[in-house]
DNA sequence: GTCTATAGGTAGATAGAC
DNA sequence: GTCTATCTACCTATAGAC
């Protein structure tokens, strides 16, 4: 296995989650190994009992968003009967995993890649293009079927930007569900005419 | 007119212009306010002559980025005949103000967000709401004379995801053209029986 | 494992000379 | 307008006691 990602070392376990939500909320460079440490009750010193630096704990959160998001994905495919069911679970893993409760750790990888070291980002790139794969193999079966636009890199990487961008703009306390969300925004991407025989 | 962007205040606009390119490279918190002393060949001391903070500086670089993209959008609107002439132009001006050469700051209004101050957002979002008015203006038209789906509110929010994404995997020196890119874009989006008719 | 204390460096911003 | 010099604050990381 890869071990960027967690050891199941609870205490390292609960500081990842913490980081995740504070990287998100103020930014990497802005949150300090101060308020890291204040968020789960240890001194700054004994953070680097745990980790041998910021920058360890931030490719820790990375790897843990992505290879979450790569095994619920993994899940719901396997689940999935049709191709029509593989395509909606592209979209509600991605949101759910985005946008869903203590889910920071995605977003921190998508928003914080310049703070990533030359050096770590090969390891987290390979968790990242597994990822993608996932995606690329059910939207070249789904084109092959007539349901999608068979421009399908293309549309691999604007359905992905899209995806991402919600975080800019959606709020879970609003009128639209997470699970509504992606239907609608499957809705826009299917041919039309598959949308009726879905 | 709106005094966040820019007086034509030379030195003003020279450093403006070179603090895009450091945030949009490094990041606006690793980008040291020596660095950009460094870029317009003056010491870091002396910038507080022309701007009283560093974040000063990066609303600045926001403001330009949006209201320059804006102007752009409105006079290729006003030169564009045709329905598909204008949202051809959605896509054409907002990736060549993404990717085009020396274009930094647009890429750092929409990345840099969470260095802005509470203070300083509502004057930027007065800009970005102008902004995608006008995106939300073609699209209705659009799809009220059937050239693309109907659910334009969320078509503009996904389709400006997808274009924002482009940064991070578009190279503007590899194999496809910023025009191209937009073309294909647009035709991924474009209902189906009209494709034939463009 | 976690603490206290602090080293060593750099950040943004200011003051006053020119 | 720009420079030099510097203030104050805060940063990441380490050392050694417990």
């Amino acid at each position: 296995m890869n071990n960027l990602a967690h050891d199941h070392n609870s205490r390292r376990m609960e500081l990842v989650l913490a980081a995740a939500s504070l990287f998100r909320d103020q930014g990497y460079e802005r949150t300090t190994v101060r308020d890291l440490g204040h968020a789960v009750g240890l001194q700054s010193g004994s953070l680097f009992y745990h980790f041998r630096s910021k920058e360890e704990i931030l490719v820790a959160v990375m790897a843990l968003g992505i290879t979450r998001t790569t095994e619920q994905l993994e899940s719901a495919l396997a689940r999935a009967d049709t191709l029509n069911a593989k395509l909606a679970a592209l979209f509600h893993v991605h949101l759910h995993s985005l946008l869903g409760e203590n889910q920071a750790a995605l977003e921190v990888m998508l928003y914080e890649w310049r703070s990533v070291s030359e050096a770590a980002r090969p390891g987290l790139i390979v968790l990242r293009d597994r990822y993608e794969a996932l995606w690329q193999g059910v939207l070249d079966e789904a084109a092959a079927a007539g349901l999608v636009r068979s421009d399908t890199r293309l549309l691999r990487r604007t359905l992905l930007g899209s995806l991402h961008w919600t975080v800019q703009w959606f709020h879970p306390d609003g009128d639209m569900s997470v699970d509504e969300l992606a239907e609608r925004m499957l809705a826009l991407v299917l041919r039309e005419e598959n949308t009726a025989t879905r």
